[in-house]
DNA sequence: CCCCGGAAAC
DNA sequence: ACTGATTTCCGGGG
């Protein structure tokens, strides 16, 4: 990973204590940057085609998105948190004029019985209090809020602060992708505060800082600052009122769709389509600064209340970073080109933060913008164009909003841009968020579902909901109730589309025209009633929608059956994804008499019954035309019948003789051609004990034996290397003039010496003589370790004992080009050898091995073995060697004696815990390993995703002891 | 300018 | 040895 020193200083965080906490933060954002760039690196390439945008790339964006969204949300989270500063919280309320706090207490049950009274009241207050705010209290900056950009605009922007490594060609394709982002998760779940500097970079802020809460109280004092401070500071002074308040945001991630806003490229030709990066970067740069600037300056002047003068002055005192490139202008040309004059002033278009409070006497949460001064209008904060009103002059009584001129609508092109709704959260006083996009999307079914990528793969619900999860409060309350139950009201009272996509994966309607090909509506037509005609197509619910599947996808996925007398419910062209199955539809054609294609019927669930398959009798078990059984779920288990999913277990059935089938699971498609999955095999239950208990008793075998091979190629390396020590010592004794102390003893590396001796990193003190037999013969520096490694899984201690003086000169270099005890990982006795791991190896990683982990182990590992002693017992070990590896992960040894059968079943039990752990692995995204999950090689993972490894399937009937 | 239909990749 | 599609982009039309 390759990076401009200036970033990497970006990167590292010097806040103090919040840099743990970063470090887990920044692997994603560190890929996160790479993956940026990576589209840029071959769109620069232009060579492959016009094709749009190709397959990785859409994940690229896809995952961009994902990071984008969750660092957003980290933002609303930390600044929420923030806001419940208590000194934050007093200045504001002693800024506060009494009136309007007195107002607040006024309304109490005591004094106003009547709850909607009450509301009215709240109301009331509540406009008073954000009239003061927007009209006296606080300044609103043109500048500074968060923006929406594109994925173009951002690309433009890391390249103008020179991630060059972007334009490399060479940059590998982050095959990586899913980047952990469950532990970007974690951390923002575990870490309420996470260094702001870091992600206002990733955020942009616009150069307004905000690193503590004590900025916040800075701009509270200056009453100034951007609007979304505004809104920020507004939810502050209303906790401060002892309203329950939430901070609503606005989630503004950069959109995973190719071109959506697409610009149109105009300023681009102007700047003549550099092709040497650096130039474009370098035009970028001075470009845009000298270009935004006027803009907004004239846009301000223009729109905006006539104080802008002071505010130049007033100018937010820290300014740290370095003027960058606004991104968000470099392809912006919508609104340079057509609504220059008009770029609308952050106080009149719909913001990214506001406010809710909650409506003790109604019950219910008011939408409060304290800079538009507007309350208890949810529409008001949905900027999309919108078919129903513009958000612009006629929303409402702004009573008293500074804006009375408000001109032509802002275009549309440049609301859009700056401000998409896709996801709202409302974040509570304790901090837990609730996903409100409901409340304030106007055409939530047409447009935000989909924006938000409901529809398509499944995956993406899933993600949101996830990262729902982390942040939700974990129990609900009686408001929730309420609040979801009116947003489950919005989104059914919510219009019908206007538009035919707009009914496309609409979650509410469908058009008969988006069914897919095994879709219909099930109650036919006349039974289901047509909710209303769009452009004289009948639009229904989708939840009259059923899914459909040949007899065969019924048993292979879900292991059912048509029930008898059942006719399809649709007929369909059947088509063929494999050879055989082509050629089979080809003769039925033919034979069919010439009558055009071949059909197949579909049905609905309804119409199929759970498949129960013939029993196993007399320990026969049923198999079908190919000597198998079908396994596709585990309700196809006859009665009587017992899966035992592991491999090499048909070997040891046949050689007891037991009759058996293998269990075909599902099928593998590859070039047209299905290929049968055999996860072990089924027997009759009777013989449960006598087939597990000969397969663990071969396997044990099988595993000693490995591991005999294993501590056979252990000990010979190390014999290597105590054999390359002892050559060392002599010649070390034999030169010697300084006998036990040489230089920072490297261990030699007893392999082919293919990596060349590297420069010495410290200088030894001895000018110019041969001081020891290092000069002559070099150590071996040990290979560095150029991939990237996460932190070591049981903490790896490094032996170092020499290591402290030689890093007495120039130790801050040294510790830079010796970055990590991994290091010593590329040692690892055993891992050089052995390129296909077996499962066993990777589940042992807790077990203690028989493998000799320090030189007394081996010491007494070689006498056993009577190996040559002698030379070993006569040179004394460099005595670095014998600390070296005095872990205290050593375990007693496993005694290796022979099992009786309970231990091979305790031992079943375990392996199948470990095997199951292993593959929830995935799914959990709260397991503290800090490993990277998704490490798996190809081959490890085939051996290890075996869906059904780790269930012994049991008949329905339980099987009676004998 | 947006919307829709068709096509290619997968 | 028993699957299929969806998604995105482009160009034409209103």
């Amino acid at each position: 990973m390759t990076m401009d020193p200036t970033n990497n200083s970006i990167l590292t965080s010097d806040d103090s204590d919040d840099e743990l906490d970063w470090e887990e933060v920044e692997v994603p954002r560190a890929e996160h940057l790479e993956i940026t760039l990576q589209p840029k690196a071959t769109s620069a390439k232009a060579s492959t085609k016009r094709k749009g945008l190709s397959y990785a790339e859409r994940l690229t964006r896809i995952h961009c998105h994902k990071i984008h969204t969750i660092c957003l949300i980290a933002n609303g989270w930390i600044r929420n948190h923030w806001l419940n500063d208590e000194l934050l919280q007093a200045r504001l309320l002693s800024l506060t004029p009494l009136p309007l706090q007195n107002s607040f207490a006024m309304i109490h049950k005591s004094r106003v019985p009547d709850a909607a009274r009450r509301g009215y009241l709240f109301e009331a207050s509540i406009t008073r209090l954000a009239e003061w705010w927007s009209e006296s209290f606080f300044k609103v900056t043109p500048e500074g809020h968060l923006r929406n950009r594109t994925f173009e605009d951002i690309q433009l922007g890391l390249e103008a602060q020179g991630f060059r490594s972007l334009t490399e060609p060479t940059a590998k394709k982050p095959t990586g992708p899913a980047p952990a982002f469950q532990d970007v998760i974690q951390s923002l779940h575990q870490s309420p505060t996470i260094d702001n500097d870091t992600l206002q970079d990733i955020l942009d802020d616009d150069g307004e800082f905000v690193r503590t809460p004590k900025s916040l109280m800075k701009h509270a004092l200056m009453r100034k600052g951007s609007r979304d401070l505004s809104a920020q500071l507004f939810t502050a002074l209303c906790r401060s009122l002892g309203i329950p308040t939430r901070l609503v945001v606005s989630i503004q991630s950069l959109p995973w769709q190719a071109n959506i806003n697409k610009p149109k490229a105009k300023p681009k030709a102007k700047k003549g389509k550099g092709k040497a990066v650096e130039s474009q970067a370098s035009n970028i740069d001075p470009g845009s600064g000298s270009d935004v600037k006027p803009i907004h300056l004239q846009g301000q002047s223009s729109t905006d209340t006539p104080t802008e003068q002071s505010q130049a002055k007033s100018k937010p005192i820290i300014k740290l970073r370095k003027q960058k490139p606004k991104g968000n202008r470099l392809g912006g040309p919508s609104p340079g080109a057509s609504g220059r004059n008009n770029i609308p002033s952050p106080s009149i278009t719909p913001p990214v933060f506001w406010t809710e409070v909650f409506s003790r006497g109604d019950g219910r949460w008011l939408a409060v913008d304290p800079v538009r001064c507007i309350v208890n209008k949810r529409k008001a904060f949905d900027p999309s164009p919108g078919t129903s009103a513009p958000p612009g002059p006629s929303s409402f009584g702004s009573l008293g909003t500074p804006a009375p001129q408000k001109v032509a609508r802002p275009t549309f092109s440049y609301a859009v841009s700056e401000n998409r709704m896709a996801y709202v959260l409302a974040f509570e006083e304790d901090g837990y968020a609730r996903d409100v996009t409901r409340r304030y999307a106007r055409e939530y079914g047409a447009k935000v579902s989909k924006v938000q990528g409901q529809g398509r793969g499944k995956g993406r619900l899933e993600w949101w909901n996830r990262v729902m999860n982390i942040v939700h409060r974990p129990y609900r309350l009686h408001r929730d109730d309420i609040e979801d139950e009116e947003l489950d009201a919005n989104e059914m009272k919510e219009a019908m589309p206007t538009t035919i996509s707009g009914f496309k994966d609409h979650p509410l309607y469908v058009l008969t025209r988006h069914l897919h090909q095994n879709q219909m509506i099930y109650p036919e037509p006349p039974d289901t009633p047509e909710l209303g005609k769009f452009r004289g197509e009948p639009v229904y619910p989708r939840s009259a929608v059923v899914d459909l599947k040949s007899s065969e996808n019924w048993l292979r996925s879900e292991g059912r059956v048509v029930k008898a007398g059942c006719q399809p419910l649709k007929m369909v062209k059947a088509r063929s994804g494999t050879v055989n199955k082509l050629r089979e539809i080809e003769t039925l054609k033919t034979a069919g008499a010439g009558n055009g294609e071949v059909m197949q019927g579909l049905y609905a669930r309804g119409q199929t019954e759970v498949y129960v398959p013939p029993p196993v009798i007399d320990g026969i078990v049923p198999k079908n035309n190919f000597g198998n059984i079908d396994l596709y779920v585990p309700s196809m288990l006859p009665r009587g019948g017992l899966h035992v999913p592991f491999k090499g277990v048909a070997k040891i059935a046949r050689q007891l003789g037991l009759d058996y089938a293998e269990a075909v699971t599902r099928f593998d498609f590859k070039n047209r051609r299905a290929v049968p999955v055999i996860e072990g095999v089924v027997v009759a239950a009777e013989n449960e004990e006598i087939l597990l208990e000969a397969y663990w008793e071969a396997e044990k075998e099988a595993e000693e034996k490995a591991q005999k091979q294993r501590e056979e190629r252990v000990v010979k390396k190390w014999k290597r290397l105590i054999q390359a020590l002892q050559i060392r010592q002599r010649l070390q004794n034999q030169y010697q003039d300084r006998a036990g102390e040489g230089p920072a003893v490297e261990q030699p590396q007893s392999e082919q010496s293919g990596t060349a001796i590297e420069e010495e990193p410290n200088g030894d003190q001895a000018g110019g003589f041969l001081v020891g037999a290092d000069d002559v013969v070099q150590p071996f520096h040990l290979p560095r370790n150029f991939h990237p490694v996460l932190p070591p899984y049981p903490p790896i201690l490094l032996p170092t004992p020499h290591e402290a003086d030689s890093g007495t000169n120039g130790s801050e270099a040294e510790d830079m080009a010796n970055p990590e005890p991994v290091v010593f990982k590329t040692m690892d006795i055993d891992s050089d050898e052995e390129p296909n791991v077996d499962v066993t190896t990777t589940f042992n990683t807790s077990q203690p091995t028989l493998v000799p982990k320090s030189m007394k182990e081996l010491a007494a590992k070689m006498g056993k073995a009577s190996v040559t002693t002698d030379d070993v017992s006569e040179a004394p070990l460099p005595p670095e060697i014998e600390v070296t590896t005095d872990q205290a992960t050593l375990k007693p040894k496993r005694t290796p004696k022979g099992k009786t059968v309970k231990q091979s079943a305790t031992r079943l039990a375990r392996v199948s815990r470990q095997k199951r752990k292993n593959d929830s692995d995935d799914e959990s995204m709260a397991s503290d390993s800090p490993l990277p999950k998704r490490r798996r090689t190809k081959g490890l993972d085939k051996s290890v995703s075996v869906p059904s490894s780790s269930r012994v399937l049991r008949p329905r009937a339980p099987r009676r002891e004998a």
